[in-house]
RNA sequence: UCCCGAAUAGCUCAGUCGGUUAGAGCAUCUGACUGUUAAUCAGAGGGUCGCUGGUUCGAGCCCAGCUUCGGGAGCCA
């Protein structure tokens, strides 16, 4: 981009024209803004006084990097000056020019400056220094204005934005999956009721159970937990799709990679068998990976910085192995390790924890994998992204489809795979579906699915079934694994989990 | 939900064996300073020690319950 004359001023034409105005970041990157005269619109982080003399550091949000605003004594009055307090709004109107200090490139030489807002600072909870992220949790409203948050807003956007590239460069459709949802089969987790009956006084059936015929939808509804099917039923009619959206468990989970509310990528293709799944899977987040790498370089290395200042404190073994861009560069360098259930057993059963009766739960065919078992594989044998292929049919969901070629004499698998990361456990849970009616039927009512209830998910198996695969990735546990954060909380603008819905 | 740990100034923390008036750094305010980088220097203000109850002559400190937070586990993405 190359400024245009026409911003030389103020640049009222020119920002009205194309409906945009330039931020810091174009005036940071673009040499050619340098002896103009502009007005930067932005929020102060901090201000250094001397008599002749003040220093104020603007930040927009448009990048990681301040833009230093000189004020020299008498150009702005007084009494404007001393509003201009960390946390405050302003526009700073001057010409930017090479700096006279040391630290950064350019600055502006204020000749004119108004407050928008301003911040009182008694009661402005940011100050120019470090906070926990505890406590920056608490004023979620105001987290994204550091350094840290701000940093972590822009990588998520940037992944999601490389998610929808994408599947659009690759001949995927996005589809949009209902949110409310009539469907209470689908087995993935506890759900949130949606219902508009009064809560004190539901209408009531003769047997004393709430009549939901009364209801908004007349039925019992829920969020989802899930676009899968009906994103399976896209990928039987236009080929390759995917969904992006909210996702909701109202599961009691209190962890670092949990969260009630959280958005889910799920990708379902006809004619893909589990081979092909993975190698999408692992073609589709090394991409992503890799735009955030090449499109959030100071982001990434600022993120890189704090972690690093973060570990100083911790012992050797529970720093991470390498800082966050050799992570990111490594995953993308290496192939993710395939390996079956069955072989992944093994690998448990000749390891020293094992051995050492170090592992807390016992590891035998048939077992899920626990927690300390996955990091195991992940972390300590194999070091890199594992794909865990083959699960035992017991252990998965019913419309997993059956392996009938690996034949295992311990018992049936699935065309499962879950892909598992270092630090994060599971990024992406799929499989190749089962496309026969019968067998899927069968498999319903082991598990004990009323067939009926689904006979809208039935028909694309009744009516021009086709083999087809899907998997879903934990868009938030991906930003985890990016940006280097501990805890998934901090990765979403506004985290639900139990006993916090605030904002 | 289970296990472990924590809660002291706006923020981050210290507080010895239960003892008299609860401290520090940063932030804030006032003043000083000719170019600073989380500026520096001097001074000032700032506390229901999470809540409730108990033990004790006396509790920030000991005990119980509750609340919230952190780490781990389960559920999963």
């Amino acid at each position: 981009m190359q400024p245009s004359s026409s911003v030389r001023t103020a640049g009222r034409p020119f920002f009205t024209e194309v409906h945009m105005k330039y931020q810091i970041k174009d005036y940071l990157r673009h040499h050619g803004f340098v002896g103009q005269t502009i007005t930067v619109q932005a929020w102060v982080r901090t201000k250094r006084e001397s008599k002749s003399v003040s220093f104020i550091a603007l930040n927009d949000g448009s990048t990681l990097n301040n833009l230093q605003a000189v004020v020299d004594a008498g150009v702005v009055a007084e009494d404007i000056l001393k509003l201009v307090t960390t946390g405050s709004c302003i526009a700073a109107t001057g010409e930017l020019i090479e700096s006279q200090g040391t630290g950064q490139s350019v600055e502006l030489k204020v000749t004119a400056l108004e407050v928008y807002g301003t911040a009182d600072p008694d009661a402005y909870p940011l100050q120019p220094k470090r906070h926990s992220l505890e406590f920056l949790r608490e004023i979620a409203h105001l987290r994204p204005r550091t350094n840290t948050f701000s940093a972590i807003f822009r990588v998520r956007h940037t992944l999601g934005y490389a998610v929808h590239k994408y599947f659009n460069d690759n001949g995927f459709f996005y589809w949009n999956s209902p949110i409310i949802t009539g469907s209470d089969a689908e087995g993935a987790g506890e759900m949130f009721r949606v219902t508009t009956l009064d809560p004190k006084n539901p209408p009531l059936k003769e047997d004393g159970s709430v009549d939901y015929k009364e209801d908004f939808f007349a039925r019992e509804t829920n969020l989802t937990v899930s676009g899968q099917l009906e994103g399976e039923l896209a990928a039987l009619a236009l080929g390759k799709i995917y969904t992006f959206g909210p996702t909701f468990r109202a599961e009691n989970s209190n962890t670092t990679r949990h969260l009630a509310e959280f958005w889910m990528i799920e990708p379902e293709m006809a004619f893909f068998d589990l081979i092909d799944n993975m190698d999408l899977a692992e073609d589709f987040v090394k991409y992503v990976i890799r735009y955030a790498v090449e499109n959030c370089g100071d982001d990434l290395a600022f993120l890189e910085k704090r972690l690093l200042e973060e570990e100083k404190n911790k012992p050797q073994n529970e720093r991470s192995p390498m800082p966050l861009l050799e992570k990111l560069q490594f995953v993308l360098d290496n192939d993710f390790e395939r390996v079956t259930y069955t072989q992944a057993i093994e690998v448990l059963l000749q390891s020293k924890p094992h051995k050492e009766k170090k592992f807390q739960y016992p590891v035998e065919w048939g077992i899920d994998l626990q927690s300390e078992h996955e990091r195991y594989l992940v972390e300590k044998h194999f070091k890199k992204p594992v794909i865990l292929t083959h699960y035992p049919r017991a252990i998965k969901a019913f419309y997993m489809k059956e392996e009938t070629e690996q034949v295992n004499e311990k018992g049936p698998t699935v065309r499962a795979m879950d892909v598992l990361f270092p630090g994060i456990g599971e990024i992406i849970g799929g499989s190749q579906r089962e496309d026969n009616l019968d067998k899927l039927v069968a498999r319903m009512k082991e598990v004990g699915i009323e067939p009926e209830s689904m006979d809208w998910f039935l028909d694309t198996r009744r009516f021009g079934s086709a083999p087809h695969s899907g998997f879903g990735l934990g868009f938030e546990r991906l930003i985890l694994f990016v940006t280097g954060m501990g805890n998934i909380r901090d990765v979403i603008p506004f985290p639900r989990f139990p006993k916090s819905a605030e904002f």
